[in-house]
DNA sequence: TGATTTTGACTTTCTTTGACTATTAATATT
DNA sequence: AATATTAATAGTCAAAGAAAGTCAAAATCA
């Protein structure tokens, strides 16, 4: 097996227990006994954003690279959420779902806050009144997707 | 963690209780074990204006550094920004905008993220072409006036 | 042969350290 | 009382150290 698969699955076996690794670039590069760029390798062709992958990091002494993903089941929700969102939406309803991703621990209360503001009626003052709850529509479906 | 971690999360912790904070740099410098110097290295790459925070010292026996924050700064500076938003903008320059709130922590990635998808074209789909940017600009005020 | 993987030289960013400088307060001297 | 000296602080700046990033050449695989 090729060594960046055998470091995908290793960054992989750490992500069982938690949705966020922080890794140590040169420690693992000298764990596998590769170069340190191949650790951007593996990060940059399997730990995608279109897989759900998330990658932060910083240089310098205590630097790091971090990455997270979307929690399995969180994604599992969302994507039924989509499904169930319809075509248009109207600010009441938006509360409702709101409401429901804080119990859920989708969202924290700031976050729901702002999406509130977002796509509320004053915020859509210049789209016709008859269009607002589709573009609302629209718009929590995006932000959900890319939660 | 490292040190300047560390002390600035000390700094932090007394921060709690007031919006003073006086030190002593080499006391300091003590505890955490490293060099005086160092102390003026956390405070000036975490401490800084554009966050809100104000620092005083004096040399000599009975020396100080004295930290304040004005917690009207971020406020203000979010005004700043309210005004200077005209009543157009583009994905482009909202882009720019989210990057200094990370810079300036306003906004962590993740908001900013969700900010940048809430307000692109594709969850504006259904608006006119035209419209778009002042509903662009329209909404990213009410967020900022929410945050 | 074309795509993917591996390597390594070079770059950039951030942190730590320490030698040297500047200022203030306290104390001693005139 | 005024002035000089000493001690106690804090400030500055640049070098060294500790990561991570980039990019393209070389190697390997399909």
């Amino acid at each position: 097996m090729k060594i960046s698969d055998l470091i995908e699955q290793y960054i992989n076996e750490i992500f069982e227990g938690s949705d966020v690794v922080e890794l140590n670039r040169s420690s693992l590069a000298d764990m596998f006994n590769c170069v340190p760029s191949q650790i951007n390798y593996v990060i940059s062709t399997r730990f995608i954003p279109e897989l759900g992958f998330y990658v932060e990091s910083r240089r310098g002494g205590g630097g790091y690279i971090k990455i997270s993903r979307a929690n399995s089941t969180k994604q599992e929700y969302i994507s039924s959420i989509i499904q169930k969102i319809g075509s248009k939406l109207s600010q009441s309803v938006i509360d409702i779902y709101l409401d429901d991703f804080i119990r859920y621990n989708l969202l924290d209360k700031n976050t729901a806050l702002l999406i509130k503001v977002a796509l509320s009626d004053k915020s859509l003052n210049k789209v016709d009144k008859q269009k607002r709850d589709e573009v609302r529509a629209d718009m929590l479906k995006n932000i959900l997707i890319n939660i």
